[in-house]
DNA sequence: AATATAATAGACCAATTAGTCAACTACTAT
DNA sequence: ATAGTAGTTGACTAATTGGTCTATTATATT
């Protein structure tokens, strides 16, 4: 009962665009109204702050990526067909971004995550909950991959942290330098740290 | 002739503390001149803006930087020794830095850079310009490794950017989690890209 | 010692910011 | 239809922010 609306989604939908767009610090309160056409009374209706806005945006954001991943990491693919259509998929990803923005954009997690990591304690934390269960997909992927002897890699779970590393430093490059080109190296470049032979799967 | 003062060294002492300890939008005018001590009207004495005291801290930072690099970069060092060092350096300074301020910090340009790119152009291309050079220190020594027989490394930039891509994500993951054993990985991901031969070479 | 000047001090302003509040509105369940 | 409730509004405060300006101080040179 009572009234309807959308607006506390409107909020979490504009946090997360400013602050990918942007970044967290340069990101008011005032702003985040003002691009979700909610007055300010009514964010804090909503939220008690910045952090628990984006803390939730970031939540919320993640639950329906899950779906996405779930499919793309789908145990009916094959192991290292989940991988190159996950980083395949990054880079088509950040190539809309930069039609759409007119920049890369790169992994919203890792750049947020860096620039409050030392200040905002709960932020943090659940932006690490995300990564960590980000990583869980390419890590069972990568299991797989040694299970079915098509890689050598006993230790899933620190070649999975490899890979991510690598890529998500990929991913910040191409947003500092605003080149999507920056991702192109990327598969040759998990094929040697996955031990595959280049020729072979590319 | 006229009054002397370091009041221009201490800002950017305290620009740099501040960003890296913290990030760049939480660190105000106000705190830097605080920190270094310095009043707000010596501060538009000595610069314009926030953002131009960064670069000019960056670009500072960088020159007392490079002789360090020189050094463990010096030709006269077998190529992969230099690589060895420069890593093992980061970790040990990275472990230094966490027993100084309790928090693993990371590598200030990635941080920085990934922060204000898409609203902070001069910031940004400086910025940049620091990375593109500390890049041609690891592609000197990968292609004098290739040269030398101990790795095979055709395209020595393109290893570099690998390289560096890979240690940026593994400096941003230390920094996001705060914990410096996130680098401990680096050894043996850095013989992976390399490809280097992980018994021989440890 | 006098002078020019590099640097400092700190009061001041205007704009922006986070956050509050009480009155109001629309909707839904009964 | 009406009562209770979920959501809205906008004006308000207090604090912080970036930025300016003028008077003052210290020092290196002559």
């Amino acid at each position: 009962m009572g009234r309807v609306s959308d607006a506390k989604q409107r909020l979490m939908d504009a946090v997360l665009e400013l602050i990918w767009s942007g970044s967290y610090g340069s990101t008011t309160i005032d702003n985040i109204c003002e691009k979700a056409g909610v007055k300010k009374g009514s964010f804090y209706y909503f939220f008690d702050s910045k952090s628990e806005l984006a803390a939730e945006a970031f939540e919320e954001s993640w639950k329906t990526k899950r779906i996405e991943l779930d499919s793309i990491f789908s145990p009916t693919v094959p192991p290292l067909e989940r991988l190159n259509k996950y980083f395949d998929f990054g880079y088509k990803f950040q190539r809309e971004i930069k039609a759409k923005h007119g920049r890369v954009l790169g992994c919203p997690q890792v750049t947020l995550g860096s620039e409050i990591c030392t200040q905002e304690d709960a932020l943090q934390k659940k932006i690490q909950g995300i990564m960590d269960q980000k990583r869980k997909y390419v890590e069972s992927a990568i299991r797989d991959a040694h299970a079915a002897g098509e890689i050598h890699a006993p230790d899933a779970g620190a070649k999975a942290r490899m890979l991510l590393a690598y890529y998500e430093g990929l991913l910040t490059q191409a947003r500092i330098q605003n080149n999507v080109e920056v991702l192109r190296e990327a598969h040759s470049g998990i094929l040697t740290i996955l031990g595959v032979k280049e020729t072979a799967a590319a």
